[in-house]
DNA sequence: GGCATTTAGTTTGATATCGAAGCATTTTGG
DNA sequence: CCAAAATGCTTCGATATCAAACTAAATGCC
């Protein structure tokens, strides 16, 4: 693994650990979203779900600060959750300009039943790793993951 | 952060670790990327014309294995680079299923002059943590990463 | 109170991305 | 030598995703 990109030992190093954290990411996360193939939901969707099943009825800017997507996604990500009759939207009273979103029975039964099988995927996929070394690798990417708000 | 899910401490663990992962890849390619926009270059555009760079002339399936992503989608981006003239297609003589592309005059100093910036946007991103935590998170990264292959 | 600013969501247009189906071409097994 | 299987790429349909433009509602300032 690796670039091919000769520079200081310094860049190298970073582009080495950089290369290796997204190829992991990127690999967890596939192998941890297979099962949502059968249950027909991307893993946005089921992003939306699990938020609104562990945090009850949230706007769609908390969705999208939650779930780490833009505004205009979020949009559309909801539009089809509601099409398949799994969330609805409710203006807030006190403040129009707010929209929440809360899960319907159809949606709750869903994610309820299959968020168990997603933890146990994610368990599996996270064995490679002693509990320790889990510990060090969720350390450093939250020392890394909160530092990227300072750079510019 | 964490989840608000409960479980045991050893799930607990594993989604932990999970969002912490997740969180740190996807806050750190945004942060490295953002100079891409000035470019006009997609990340997946990038990868292609990085990959070019350094390794020379690939077909299509090697660049999709490069940078895990699809075949179709290759297809696409290909596409795309090869609309604005930075890289172009050959079939090979000798198999006539394979294609190759390689980087134009116009790709290679695009790309040649935008690389070293994107280098120093890595170093810069990853300054956060010590050239030890650098090379603990890679290791870690790798571990996982590899695993990922045995999960069903 | 009334305009300016900010905030929340939606729309739009472009690129990305996947998986599955489709099409060549090459390789393999008999 | 030929039919079957495998390989490499493209096409297609659907979802995702962003950024920017737009709309509507609330808030702030005078």
């Amino acid at each position: 693994m690796g670039t091919h990109y000769r520079g200081t030992e310094h860049e190298q190093r970073a582009l080495d650990t950089y290369i290796k954290l997204t190829r992991a990411s990127t690999a967890t996360e596939r192998t941890i979203n297979q099962h949502l193939v059968d249950a027909d939901l991307s893993i946005s969707q089921f992003g939306v779900l699990e938020a609104l099943l562990h945090l009850g009825p949230l706007s769609l800017g908390r969705i999208a600060a939650k779930i780490l997507k833009s505004g205009g996604n979020l949009t559309y990500v909801v539009d089809n959750l509601c099409k398949r009759g799994l969330v609805e939207r409710q203006r807030d009273p006190d403040d129009g300009r707010i929209v929440v979103v809360h899960l319907t029975d159809d949606g709750h039964e869903l994610i309820a039943g299959l968020f168990p099988r997603h933890v146990q995927r994610v368990v599996d996929a996270f064995e490679a790793l002693s509990e320790a070394e889990q510990d060090a690798l969720a350390a450093l990417c939250k020392k890394l993951g909160r530092a990227q708000a300072d750079v510019p």
